[in-house]
DNA sequence: CCGTTCTTGAAACAGTCGTACCATAAACTC
DNA sequence: GAGTTTATGGTACGACTGTTTCAAGAACGG
């Protein structure tokens, strides 16, 4: 009896908040400039989510689903050179409409830094693509259980990212790029 | 005539609000707990340093002073082959006493990926080292102006930096350097 | 002494922050 | 209609922010 909870409601604010964060970053967030940017109220949104520390939370997990469901637009890890695959890996990466998940990923990884204790599972982000990269990279690899290939993997690309964000010369990481999956794949 | 000026106090005040960056941080950094800390009042941070933005200006500049200071204990970058080079290099930027400008360098990039405004010279942060290095790896380069050579270390040695302060996992961040000392160096 | 310049403290200003409280409106069952 | 539950709006609280203002103290030259 009662009038019936909306769970709906709670979703869409989730979305908007989300696509909000990825847009303007996670450091200057207060609830109210992000509630009259959503159409809503802050009582809302502490209503919905319980607190700010809690929608954070939630913004961050609904930005790694995305992260995840796209991943699903990412070429076939498993087919074709090592080469083939890293520069696949890279175009996906790097693509302009990947960069705002890219920039909260730094922006969570630094605050990270300092406050260690907010991000509990931050070591989550980096073991889960290490499953996927040393599966995908075990023909490369220096023996039965490289962690070191993956890692380097990882490092490039991340590295390059980095770089890509920073200065904006795609040219240049482009070029980065193939020097490294020349000398990984002779 | 009148009162002579102290500049040393503005000076005493810099270091010691540096150190207090490099120790806690940039983001949460406020006035008065700064103040605080440093047995001073948020009026003569003020009155030295003109505006906070300021006195973040200064306190940046100061410790780029101090790691390019420090760079003269870094092993030369002309001498032994590549490889060796590159554990150099490696050595020494992961080095513990290193670990707080590190942070520092992931938060500044963070926070410039949102606001680039603030800092008009964080590509320079790129390009100094990039300089360093591009001399450093000349004898592997692919030609005569290949800049995807020094692109490559540069973002191996920050992608690795990147893993091991987010995972603290040293051995398989030296395993992975060696994996590529050994790809550049045949 | 006076005048001048640098230094410093205390307090206030105007704003933002996250959050809590209280009331009311809306939608449902009976 | 009453009763009950969810959904909102408005408002205020206490803490904090960078900055300003006013006043007084300290160190010098004349």
């Amino acid at each position: 009896m009662g009038r019936p909870a909306d769970p709906a409601r709670r979703e869409r604010t989730l979305a908007r908040a989300t696509d909000h964060v990825l847009a303007h970053g996670l450091a200057g967030l207060s609830l109210r400039p992000l509630a009259a940017a959503l159409d809503t109220s802050p009582r809302m949104l502490l209503y919905d989510f319980g607190s700010k520390q809690e929608l954070v939370a939630a913004v961050l997990a609904e930005a790694r689903r995305r992260g995840a469901a796209r991943l699903a637009g990412c070429p076939p890890l498993g087919a074709g050179t090592p080469a083939q695959r890293l520069r696949g890996i890279w175009a996906w990466l790097s693509a302009p409409e990947r960069a705002p998940f890219v920039r909260l990923f730094f922006e969570v990884h630094a605050d990270g830094l300092v406050h260690p204790e907010h991000y509990p599972d931050r070591a989550r982000a980096v073991t889960d693509w290490f499953d996927t990269l040393g599966t995908a990279f075990r023909d490369v690899a220096d023996g039965e259980n490289d962690t070191a290939t993956p890692t380097l993997v990882m490092a490039v690309l991340r590295g390059l990212l980095f770089d890509l964000t920073t200065t904006g010369d795609r040219e240049r990481a482009d070029r980065a790029l193939e020097r490294f999956a020349r000398l990984l794949g002779p």
